[in-house]
RNA sequence: GCGGAAAUAGCUCAGUUGGUAGAGCACAACCUUGCCAAGGUUGGGGUCGCGAGUUCGAGCCUCGUUUUCCGCUCCA
């Protein structure tokens, strides 16, 4: 089976069995978003729970946030999202690729400075030693006529940019006659803005209303709420706050089922930190992130790091964790060191004082700020990836499991009577009323036990418990085990000890420091 | 957004040169079996993605549209 296959195969799964649904199906569904189901929205809460406690239980230094998807508009001007997610875009018509429109004037323009500093080669080896660059600049026609070119050029395009004027961008494109590095024709359409954000209005129009954004990226709440946490928590630094909450882009293209949605979750933890210590903190962050990933025992070998040579206006150094997806090494997380960018422009922007009193060095900063930022739809879907499995058994059948970390499964146990009668069904029934209390459990009692367990199996249930005749005697049932569908006698008096410890959060964070 | 392919029951798919919609699995009830998926009986479920057009008649032909998948860009 292809990587192409499994994946087609997965989505499948994810919808037959409740994991995820395209949203308002019935209306056709609504482009790159969806719904979690019954069995995805618990298996997503785990994830959620796990990160959580990694980062706010584990770190007495840090505290958690929940802010408002709607935030100042200021905000966005200050993190720079308001211009840099405002690309003025432009197609080829002839090799159908798409460019940026400012890139292309701007690459042109790089293209005649390399002109004229050709011509200033050439006109140097041909005088020799008497040259004299700056009166050749200043005399020479031709490069008077280019540098002309380029003014003229320069002054319509920052103009245009200013006024956010697409048809003129267009026409500097037709005029500089800029041709498609793939097709080389000119064949252009119109300049077209995409703004990756989300705008809506707040307050009544009759007021005049203004135009807010649904956030594009949860950090932000964190970095205009630093001074709240950080004197009414009396954090020092290092300190960090983390935060969970829905984003929003307004993406070209989002394909790929969830891994790129045009409404997404993400799990955020912003390290503030010593000016200067930034970069061994990244590296300190790189490495419990990247423990925190394997302790789910997917296998070591389906991580790596990818660092970034081209690197966000607001970060000195930035590195993703890529997972094995079936359709290749993708990002799931990004650990950046974002300086004290976004501070500093809040700071600006606001007028207010964004710093940190340091007792020891006696001063005043704005601090430094390290990132980890990981989508929590992303990592679902990696988990799903990793755990689904289409094993061969012995008996040469097939079954379809979901290897999931049991702290993770959206089911812990399934109760099953062995028989529909006989009492079984009864002592079932006690069992999940004695569980149901700290644990999701389900009761079953459709079909033949074989095919309850399958049925388990689907959606990745460590436990099946069966009551049988023995039970009726003894007061032990069958636990049946998903990954090696072993079977053993368990005294129902034991059940929530053996689940306590199968299922524990804790077992996956030992597994994080070792 | 552009190009290519696809869309029929919850799922996988049949459906002939255009003639009023089918199977298997799944689902529900009952009977039977009883420790790793397929027993029997009965039943529910589809304006064939949506909207026009051609035709006496469209699941099938034409156009439009939506969604999904595959390539081109960006990111969590």
């Amino acid at each position: 089976m292809t990587q192409e296959e499994l994946f087609k195969k997965l989505v499948a799964h994810c919808k037959e069995y409740g994991f995820i649904f395209p949203s308002s199906e019935i209306y056709d569904g609504l482009g790159a978003v969806y719904d979690y189901g019954q069995n995805g929205v618990e298996l997503k809460n785990n994830i959620k729970r796990y990160w959580w406690d990694s980062m706010v239980k584990l770190h007495e230094n840090i505290v958690g946030i929940d802010a408002a998807i709607f935030m100042h508009p200021k905000t966005w001007e200050a993190s720079g999202h308001v211009g840099a997610f405002n690309d003025p875009l432009i197609d080829n018509k002839d090799s159908k690729k798409r460019y940026r429109a400012d890139v292309l004037v701007e690459d042109w323009l790089a293209k005649q400075q390399e002109k004229i500093d050709k011509e200033v080669e050439k006109a140097r080896k041909r005088f020799g030693e008497q040259f004299d660059e700056s009166q050749y600049l200043a005399t020479s026609p031709r490069v008077l006529e280019i540098k002309a070119k380029m003014d003229a050029v320069h002054t319509r395009f920052a103009e245009a940019l200013n006024a956010n004027n697409l048809e003129e961008l267009k026409q500097i494109i037709l005029d500089c006659e800029i041709v498609c590095p793939i097709s080389g024709t000119r064949n252009w359409t119109d300049v077209r803005q995409f703004n990756l954000m989300f705008s809506t209005q707040m307050g009544s129009t009759a007021d005049g209303a203004n135009t807010i954004y649904l956030r594009p990226e949860t950090a932000q709440g964190i970095f205009v709420n630093f001074l709240n946490v950080q004197k009414t928590g009396r954090m020092k630094l290092p300190f960090g706050i983390a935060q969970i909450g829905k984003a929003f882009r307004n993406e070209i293209v989002a394909r790929q089922f969830i891994f790129r949605m045009r409404e997404f979750e993400q799990m955020e933890m912003q390290f503030f930190v010593q000016p200067g210590t930034e970069m061994d903190w990244w590296k300190q962050w790189k490495e419990t992130r990247m423990a925190w990933h394997r302790a789910l025992g997917f296998g070591d070998e389906n991580y790596r790091f990818h660092d970034h040579d081209k690197l966000a206006h607001y970060a000195n150094a930035a590195t993703d964790i890529e997972y094995n997806f079936p359709f290749g090494f993708k990002e799931v997380e990004g650990i950046h060191s974002r300086t004290d960018f976004d501070l500093g422009r809040h700071q600006e922007y606001s007028g207010k004082k964004l710093q940190y009193f340091d007792a020891e060095r006696g001063e005043s900063y704005v601090p430094y700020v390290v990132e980890t930022s990981i989508g929590v739809d992303r990592m679902f879907l990696q988990i799903m990836s990793a755990a689904y499995n289409e094993e061969k058994l012995e008996n040469g059948e097939e079954r379809v499991v979901l290897n999931l970390p049991a702290a993770l499964a959206p089911v812990k146990v399934a109760v099953l009577p062995l028989v529909k009668k006989d009492g079984m069904p009864e002592v079932a029934r006690k069992i999940v009323d004695e569980l149901k209390y700290d644990y999701n459990v389900v009761y079953d009692e459709k079909d033949s036990v074989g095919k309850r367990y399958r049925r388990q199996d689907a959606v990745g249930t460590p436990y099946c418990v069966t009551v049988d005749g023995q039970t009726l005697e003894d007061g032990t049932v069958t636990v049946r085990h998903r990954d090696t569908m072993q079977q053993e006698r368990v005294a129902i008096a034991d059940l929530r000890r053996m689940v306590d410890e199968g299922c524990s959060y804790a077992a996956l964070f030992k597994k994080m420091k070792a």
